[in-house]
RNA sequence: UCCCCAGUAGCUCAGUUGGCAGAGCAGAUGACUGUUAAUCAUCGGGUCCGAGGUUCAAGUCCUCGCUGGGGAGCCA
């Protein structure tokens, strides 16, 4: 599979000018350059007018203010010590006379003229439009630069977005003009100039550029062009992958949807519960698991589910939810998985197994139209997402049973097998039976009938991990439930209610084989006040994944880990 | 663990029946006052993944290995 990493599109053109801007520049009465540091950037000879002015990038803001204000307190600063200093700074004769005649709010009228205080403003690109027709500083990497002779066009990302910088011949300095056509890409910069609205602009806003500074150019060529890569030699530059429009959104995107799962349950009176990363073993006894080595006491893994712990907190706060990273040592090599994830797993005492379906899919819902409403037009433009298959994301999602599920799918295999000539149909593999697995071809059979996340609940007992309890009506059933995402994005949460008889949990546990010992913390959760509890887990890469229609959750994740990658 | 595919310039790739190592992008230099993956001209750029084999001759064919990608099982 192929992409443009940057994830670029052609745009059609329109028509339209500016005349010259006027140039209005001032440089005295500046503070000097606080976060470069010494010995980089301009330090090989570059002229004066690249430097950057302005605050340490980290204390940028509050913008409209920090100038102005760190500008006053160093005034305060002098004013403190004027008394002290009064006599040595100023000369009792000449132009000073009147000034030192009138203190330090003399000597500030004679020496500065208040204009001259207004620097430009640092601001963030997604800000532009509050600043128009005001000069302004930006601090970003330069992404992209063409040229027309008189004309550099360059195009600044700064995090927040991208805005194109214009820098005209007439209005720079020869050597700035020079430079701007010479800057590879990634060169980290600071931009001045005049913010003026641009019909031809994506954003609606271009920089009229004043003066360029120059921080730091790249010691080499940045690997990732604007062009396709192979999703190998992007993975190897993943921390550089990670500066491109497709990947930053899809970031911000993971960023929404983790708020999202974090005010869906705080809205709801759940209290975030941390479980432990290392375990004494495995939570659900089937599962490969790192292990690693654990004091006086052996070993010990990582985990690959908070649940038990958060049964044990359940019946403590009534209604829980970890969210944290998961692991699991399985080679699994596929586009849905990664050795380490991020899961959200809420558990809820006195809730059953249909209030637990109820809170998937308000669950789902909610995560799905929050990052819908917030990201549409960049998942359209950016990612190119159909939106209109998450607009259907509503409760309620079609409920059905594991055994309506297995006649659906044998109905379509069956009609697969009528379609080819017999010699091709017996090649295929055999056709489902009851106590099969849902696979991934099998789940995309179920869920491509339906416009919205399907819900697949009560499996064979026997599919199922320890603690899942049976359906007293149906006893080979446990009361589990799967919900299974639409466009092939398959399984996204698994959940159920949890066995609260000490007995039958007991006997669940022997049955599986399962040490004992290691259990009796969680047996003592039926031993005092047992009650009925259910519970899920959601993966957020994969729900990110099926958002964003990307092909693999590698994507979705910072820096992804899976089998064969580990760095970087 | 099993099955399939790929590895050639910094990147993406082409390379015919085994017969001189190629293009686009990126880089350098120059032209252009509205480009938006800008365009145009010129220039530089190679351990053809590694080892071995067949052959007058191997990027190309064979064997083994390494690395990566896709899928299966398992799962979120």
């Amino acid at each position: 599979m192929r992409r443009t990493p940057w994830g670029a599109a052609r745009r059609s053109r329109a028509c339209g000018a500016t005349g010259p801007a006027r140039r209005r520049w001032c440089r005295r009465g500046r503070a000097p350059c606080a976060w470069r540091p010494r010995g980089t950037g301009t330090s090989r000879g570059r002229s004066a007018s690249r430097r950057l002015r302005g605050g340490r990038p980290g204390t940028r803001r509050p913008r409209p203010t920090a100038s102005a204000s760190a500008a006053l307190s160093t005034w305060v600063r002098i004013a403190r010590s004027w008394r002290t200093w009064k006599p040595a700074i100023l000369p009792r004769d000449g132009d000073f006379a009147p000034a030192r005649s009138r203190g330090l709010r003399g000597i500030l009228r004679a020496s500065f003229d208040p204009g001259e205080l207004q620097m430009a403003e640092n601001v963030y690109v997604a800000d532009i439009a509050q600043h128009e027709g005001k000069e302004v500083t930006l601090h970003g990497w330069l992404h992209n630069r063409r040229s027309s002779g008189k004309l550099h066009f360059l195009q600044v990302r700064d995090g927040t977005g991208t805005i194109q910088c214009v820098v005209f011949k007439g209005n720079v300095t020869p050597e700035s003009f020079t430079e701007a056509d010479h800057l590879p890409q990634e060169t980290s910069i600071a931009v001045t100039g005049l913010v003026k609205k641009e019909p031809r602009s994506p954003i609606g806003f271009e920089i009229d550029v004043r003066d360029l500074a120059v921080h730091a150019r790249p010691a080499r060529e940045f690997p990732i062009g604007h062009k396709e890569h192979g999703v190998a030699f992007l993975m190897e530059q993943r921390h550089l992958w990670l500066r491109s429009p497709r990947q930053n959104l899809i970031l911000r995107v993971r960023h929404t949807v983790e708020k999202a799962i974090r005010d869906f349950f705080d809205g709801r009176g759940f209290t975030l519960v941390d479980g432990p990363i290392f375990t004494p073993s495995a939570c659900e006894g089937t599962s490969t698991l790192f292990e690693v080595p654990y004091f006086d006491l052996g070993k010990a893994y990582l985990t690959q589910s908070g649940q038990l712990y958060m049964e044990a907190a359940a019946m403590a706060l009534g209604k829980v939810y970890s969210f944290g990273p998961t692991f699991r040592a399985e080679k699994s090599k596929t586009r849905r998985h990664l050795t380490e994830f991020w899961m959200v797993e809420p558990e809820v005492a006195w809730l059953d197994l249909d209030g637990d379906m109820v809170l998937m899919e308000e669950f789902v819902s909610f995560v799905v139209q929050t990052a819908l409403a917030k990201h549409r037009e960049e998942l359209v433009r950016v990612l190119e997402r159909d939106v209109s298959k998450l607009e259907s994301v509503k409760p309620p999602f079609p409920r059905i049973t594991y055994t309506e599920a297995v006649e659906v799918i044998r109905k379509e295999q069956e009609a697969q097998r009528a379609a080819l000539p017999p010699e091709e149909a017996a090649k295929l593999p055999p056709m489902m039976v009851w106590g099969d697995d849902i696979g991934g071809d099998e789940e995309t059979l179920v869920a491509r009938s339906y416009d919205r996340p399907v819900m697949v609940h009560r499996y064979p007992t026997l599919m199922k991990a320890f603690y899942f309890k049976k359906d007293p009506k149906q006893p080979e059933v446990a009361l589990g439930c799967d919900v299974l995402a639409p466009e092939g994005y398959g399984e996204i949460i698994g959940g159920g209610q949890r066995e609260d008889d000490l007995e039958t949990l007991e006997k669940a546990i022997a049955h599986h084989e399962l040490p004992r010992d290691a259990f009796e913390w969680y047996l003592d959760l039926r031993r005092y006040g047992t009650v009925p509890h259910s519970g899920f887990g959601m993966g957020v890469e994969r729900c990110v994944a099926w958002i964003c229609g990307l092909h693999h959750v590698r994507e979705t994740i910072p820096f992804a880990r899976m089998t064969e990658r580990i760095t970087p």
